[in-house]
DNA sequence: CGGGATCCGTTACGATACTG
DNA sequence: CAGTATCGTAACGGATCCCG
């Protein structure tokens, strides 16, 4: 929370840098971009961050007016992007694709919950939505609940339950991230990895279709 | 050099860091992007980095596959990006997007040379270029010389000299960071910071328009 | 029990000096 | 010019402890 090792430069990547560069703080937000988050669901999805980190980075991200703590009931605090704190959700995405020019590590550490898949899919199905699509989807990844709702070509994905899904399909994470890299055909994820729990006939296939584009497109960028 | 300190996630945003999201990578990144450059060129232009630093971020960049290093004659070496470290480019210019969202600090340390300024500018006149367009430009800031080339539509902006510019002018680094981001209107920019050396009728009216065009894009996205 | 704060060993960074 | 070596300092990582 000292704050020396800024870069202190008029180049606007620099200081974005000086906002976002440090360790931890590009995943922190790219959690948040699931939705609010509590303290604990953070330092369990960033698989055991320091807790003394955590609360510096996200001082420091409120003290930058990228986060801000809601106090709920209960004493429980919630941490929750501003809208600025939003407006990294492109930044993250060409992070994401970046990122996916790599082999994944030997031993991979598994998050310690999912929130992490979230922007990633957000942007990329916003990028290939139909402009008119409107429905809530309830979607599960390993037994966590996402709620992607598209309204009048609006994309957002985020952690936890809705009620009176139009569709509810469930999903595992690795073959997820394998079709997403091309390293499994889109057809076959969908036929051995996708579960469809309730049937409503246009809006099951509306889903697919965008989580398909959306995926596709993942590979289109990250694999070119 | 040593690496510990790795995220080790499957999520490609973690693998980008892990690649990337060290202190000064990014920066190094950024100034290669305005072509090769020797190990005292990006030390300049990274105001003093620790030169082991700099060695070690080098080494890793190479590592990676992101950078390479030639033997260029009188025993010089030079650092390059590769194809592969060329794909930070989207990135790099998103940075600068959410970059130009915050003030610039009080006590604003200058880089040492303006390669700083090469990706975020070739990225935006990419993005608003004529599909056709074609000339050479030499453009000068603050003394130091860019080739901003347009070879039927596609853009580069390179650091140093060229022979034979269709058009050449010249301008200065805080004027432009400034019509960027909406502090100063871009006919005032023009008008009082932008000196055209050479004038070729047709050539120099495009120049202008391709800059001022690049300009108003950054200064649209960033200040949204 | 969730939400942190404190402490301490380790690693990375920053500055300067030095060398092929 | 292009790095290497050294060393003090700041940041990180892990564990434990504290408080509402």
């Amino acid at each position: 929370m000292t704050g020396l090792r800024r870069y202190a430069l008029l180049c606007p990547i620099g200081r974005a840098l000086d906002r976002v560069g440090d360790r931890w703080t590009l995943l922190i937000l790219r959690d948040l971009h699931a939705g609010p988050a509590r303290f604990s669901e953070l330092q369990a999805g960033l698989k055991g961050i320091a807790p003394n980190l955590l609360t510096d980075r996200l001082n420091q991200l409120i003290a930058d007016g990228l986060v801000e703590k809601r106090n709920a009931e209960h004493g429980v605090s919630l941490y929750a992007l501003t809208a600025l704190g939003g407006r990294t959700r492109d930044l993250l995405f060409e992070l994401a694709m970046f990122g996916g020019r790599f082999a994944a590590d030997a031993e991979v550490r598994r998050p310690g919950n999912l929130r992490t898949i979230a922007v990633t899919l957000e942007t990329a199905c916003q990028r290939v939505v139909q402009p008119d699509a409107s429905f809530v989807a309830r979607f599960e990844v390993d037994g966590e609940p996402f709620t992607l709702t598209a309204d009048d070509g609006r994309v957002t994905m985020r952690a936890g339950e809705t009620d009176a899904p139009d569709v509810e399909m469930a999903t595992s994470y690795e073959p997820m991230i394998a079709a997403s890299e091309g390293e499994m055909d889109m057809e076959k994820f969908v036929r051995e990895h996708v579960r469809l729990v309730t049937h409503t006939p246009g809006k099951d296939r509306e889903l697919l279709d965008l989580l398909g584009g959306a995926m596709r497109l993942i590979d289109a960028i990250a694999g070119s």
